[in-house]
RNA sequence: GGAGAGAUGGCAGAGUGGUCGAAUGCACCGGUCUUGAAAACCGGCAAGGAUGCAAGUCCUUCCAGGGUUCGAAUCCCUGUCUCUCCGCCA
């Protein structure tokens, strides 16, 4: 959400802003139907000042016995009530459209984004860990894990359709070992606090983060007018909407392991067997919510934890910068992690660390009220994979699996993993 | 599912039709005292919006949405949520 205001005193950086993300100028529009509703709003206000003041005199002629002015007055503020109703109407119109498109109207850009138009400008910024060498041609996750039978489409198919899996015995060990693993990391060495958050939720909450209005294709609607939800990062940063926390708590950093839910729907006939897309998919996600002048740093912080994680598994990856045209409606800045998936000779994202700057808190009125000065502003919000539990099951499978279709069990899983050191089929 | 109670400022908690945006306490901020701190005392302190260079002025808000009334935190209706008791249940 855009602070009007700015656009107000600011139309030309505004558009410039949209430019940046290949989108037409639009603060004409958006000035004219906030110039319409500030005139309705001051006509309102004008009859609602006259009805107040009325009513005061009528309560001091009450008092009076003055009977016969109170009657000529109670007459006079009925006709401005109606008054009042019709402004108060126009005036909610006007407000609902201009809300409507703020809230449609993606988050700035960060001046550290590259300037793009798609995921082909992306920018790598490094790439680390090394090569792994094969002396046979590596599978990829899905025979390997068909061969060892572990992961079953046939019945996945058969109680929910395509886009699900099911895992058995070990891939399904090694998914709880990874949960347990990656929250384990994020409370005991990365000081985040482990949330456990409900998975439904209600509209208003998925417009807070910026996933509704415009983005309703994407989600999964209960018959309930509840919403699956598609990250933590929803409930995550939505857990102190519409308050006013004290500076001195700041940072709040947040980790929650919950099932996400996509439709995918632009994605069809993309990767639509396997771990990479499903609709239903596991994910320990982190939040931080911090003073606007430190989310820079929060950012890098997260990026840290992250990569932590990667080079303890010993994988080769890659951090990429999000070009402009390729970067989250609500994101300002985003840094993606990519890990080299052997069997399918390419580079697959498994984390996506965002600052969203105060574009989330504006929307969901959360506030920082500063200890010192009383000043009350919107902190930044930062999101970020920490890490999708399918995808790096995948990697697994992937870098670490041996000619023979057995996969080693990555040193740091494998006290999560009752000693075990090997998945191979029985 | 049945019966009852409730939802007020950062928090706790008064307030049942007329200067109530709302007593009081805590927290917080400023000051006095102190070598410093604590305590004590004095003062300040809700949010959002409009307008204005500013001081200020005005509007809105006591869970949400309707209604009654000249006037609603206060009365009525609906919804949401919370608590207590009973039933059921993982």
């Amino acid at each position: 959400m855009h602070d009007i205001k700015f656009i107000k005193n600011n139309p030309e950086l505004f558009d410039a802003g949209l430019k940046k993300r290949n989108l037409e100028p639009i603060s004409r529009e958006i000035l004219s139907l906030y110039n319409d509703y500030l005139k309705v709003l001051s006509q309102k206000e004008e009859f609602q000042k006259k009805r107040n003041d009325l009513t005061k005199e009528i309560s001091i002629l009450s008092k009076e016995q003055s009977l016969d002015k109170v009657e000529v007055l109670k007459k006079e503020v009925l006709k401005i009530k109606e008054s009042i109703n019709l402004f108060e109407k126009n005036a909610s119109e006007n407000y609902g459209k201009l809300n409507l498109k703020l809230l449609s109207i993606p988050n700035n850009i960060h001046e550290n984004v590259p300037i793009g138009k798609s995921e082909e400008d992306n920018v790598v910024l490094s790439i680390k860990g090394d090569d792994r060498v094969f002396n046979f041609k590596p599978k990829n996750h899905l025979e390997l894990g068909e061969s060892l039978k572990m992961l079953n489409y046939d019945q996945a198919q058969k109680i929910s359709g395509s886009r699900f899996s099911v895992l058995s015995n070990d891939l399904a060990l090694i998914h709880r070992a990874l949960v347990n693993y990656l929250l384990d990391t994020h409370t005991q060495e990365n000081n985040y606090s482990e949330i456990i958050v409900p998975e439904l939720v209600k509209s208003k909450t998925l417009e807070g983060t910026g996933q509704l209005p415009k983005f309703s294709d994407d989600l999964f609607h209960t018959s309930k007018d509840l919403w699956l939800i598609p990250t933590a990062e929803v409930c995550l940063t939505n857990l102190n909407r519409d308050s006013i926390i004290n500076s001195d708590l700041l940072p709040l950093r947040y980790t929650a392991y919950t099932n996400c839910f996509r439709q995918e729907a632009g994605a069809s006939g993309r990767d639509t067997k396997g771990l990479i897309r499903e609709h239903q998919f596991g994910k320990v996600e982190l939040v931080s919510i911090t003073l606007p002048e430190k989310s820079d740093n929060e950012l890098e912080r997260m990026c840290e934890c992250v990569e932590k994680i990667l080079k303890n598994l010993d994988f080769k990856y890659k951090k990429v910068s999000l070009c402009s045209g390729d970067i989250g409606f609500s994101s300002s800045l985003t840094f993606d992690f990519e890990v080299w998936m052997p069997g399918q000779n390419k580079f697959v994202e498994v984390s996506s660390c965002s600052n969203c700057s105060d574009f989330q808190s504006r929307r969901m009125k959360m506030r920082i009220k500063d200890q010192k000065s009383n000043e009350i502003f919107f902190p930044h919000t930062l999101n970020g994979s920490g890490l999708a539990i399918g995808r790096i099951i995948v990697a697994i499978l992937e870098n670490y699996q041996n000619s023979d279709g057995s996969v080693n069990i990555p040193k740091v899983l494998q006290t999560y993993m009752g000693g075990k050191k090997k998945i191979e089929s029985n």
